[in-house]
DNA sequence: CTATTAATTTAAGCATGCTTAAATTTATGT
DNA sequence: ACATAAATTTAAGCATGCTTAAATTAATAG
């Protein structure tokens, strides 16, 4: 049977690998703020259950169902964030720690008047891609993270890591937001920290911050 | 500290002494439906918390402590209620199943923005009372159940009892809704069920339906 | 008042999901 | 290749919230 436990064990397995990052004992650790032990022991018992395919020693990886399962607590996920930050607005830096709860406890008819309530919507406010209910992902255009942009190039802010409250505060104070613009104006080699350009004022951004901006090149053709 | 279950038996036992039935092992063990020697054992647990008083044999009572926590887990559930039947357009016969997860995972904040954006109500869909922040309960007319009406009589619907949804989606069915008219036709002594006219229509309903609509006398001057 | 029944509590045990500490396996540097 | 370090697993144990079965207390009928 699915827990709250498992469905967080599936859904950071799941984000790790579609990230291209294995899902080590360790990183998931990390990740779920859990002992090592913690994770081997959960990791026999998805296996056994068929959810994940699992050697000792060697990474996880999600079977078909276990995916399954992944992408629809990311769906709840997601949904819920955009849900609140429309209907209530709830600051887009707010609505994770929320959905993180709420994704566990909402019946699929509830998800799915969400859903139809919001026009069936493609991302979330972080720019994350929404599963649908048949398990497929929208089509989105590929980004980059800030790290890797070329100095002089302007860009357009396609997706941010939504798990920092603080972070994405300082994003709204900037006046960084999704789909906004932003020239990259210097890369320091000494520490790869980035000047950048947002609404033509400048701002340098460490490259930890960097990181966990991601962007696609600025196509003036497409703006108004 | 207080967790889902102790949120859940803080509910139970306040709902049974609001309506002046005793706080009973078998009573709550019928409520929450887990065993007799379950609530003997959380009885405990919420004694030393001092979340209820407790004497071997002796029912329950809720401290003030407890109390107030029982009132804020009613204050969400209640608002979940109102706030998906609204936005969502949630039948009001299956809100309650979703509340009832619900309450136990909403921060005070968001449910203070449901609150916000309700417009502060202070009845929920199925006539019940709202719990404000502060822990009051507004004020509300008294009500009756219907087994208690006189015949000939004609009332309005003041309260239903939220937790069976076929119950309410028969009520549906027939027009019957909060704030409606019902007018008490004949109780028939053999089994006292009742026949009543809502909108026109001849209904007849058992004792036990009865017992589970509220009303007040009905004032033709309020109405419009 | 007492015998029987009903209600409640106690006892023992189980599943889940954690923990820390010890043992084991794998990876790494020389 | 081999010693050491790092990662992982195993072992033992704990808290929560249940269960069933046995023991105890309270209520009730005669
Ligand atoms: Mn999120
Ligand atoms: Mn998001
Ligand atoms: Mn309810
Ligand atoms: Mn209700």
């Amino acid at each position: 049977m699915s827990t709250i436990s498992k469905e967080n064990y599936l859904k950071a397995i799941y984000q790790n690998l579609s990230l291209g990052v294995a899902a080590t004992t360790s990183k998931l650790s990390n990740d779920l703020e859990v002992s090592n032990a913690a994770i081997s022991d959960m990791a026999k018992k998805l296996s056994k259950e068929g959810l994940i395919s699992y050697e000792k020693y060697k990474g996880m990886v999600l079977t078909k169902e276990g995916k399954k399962i992944a992408l629809d607590v990311i769906r709840r996920h997601r949904l819920w964030e955009a849900f609140l930050a429309k209907v209530l607005g709830i600051p887009w830096g707010e609505v994770h720690n929320e959905a993180e709860r709420l994704e566990h406890h909402s019946s699929e008819e509830l998800i799915n008047k969400i859903d139809e309530y919001l026009g069936y919507p493609d991302f979330d406010p972080h720019g994350d891609p929404i599963p649908r209910s048949n398990g497929n992902l929208p089509d989105a255009p590929k980004f980059i993270p800030l790290t890797k942009t070329k100095v002089g190039t302007a860009y357009k802010i396609a997706r941010v890591n939504d798990k920092n409250t603080d972070l994405i505060r300082y994003f709204t104070k900037i006046g960084l937001k999704i789909n906004g613009k932003l020239k990259v104006v210097d890369r320091l080699s000494f520490d790869d920290s980035l000047h950048v350009e947002i609404n033509g004022r400048p701002f340098t951004f460490s490259e930890k911050i960097a990181a966990n901006i991601f962007v696609n090149e600025y196509n003036p053709e497409t703006e108004k």
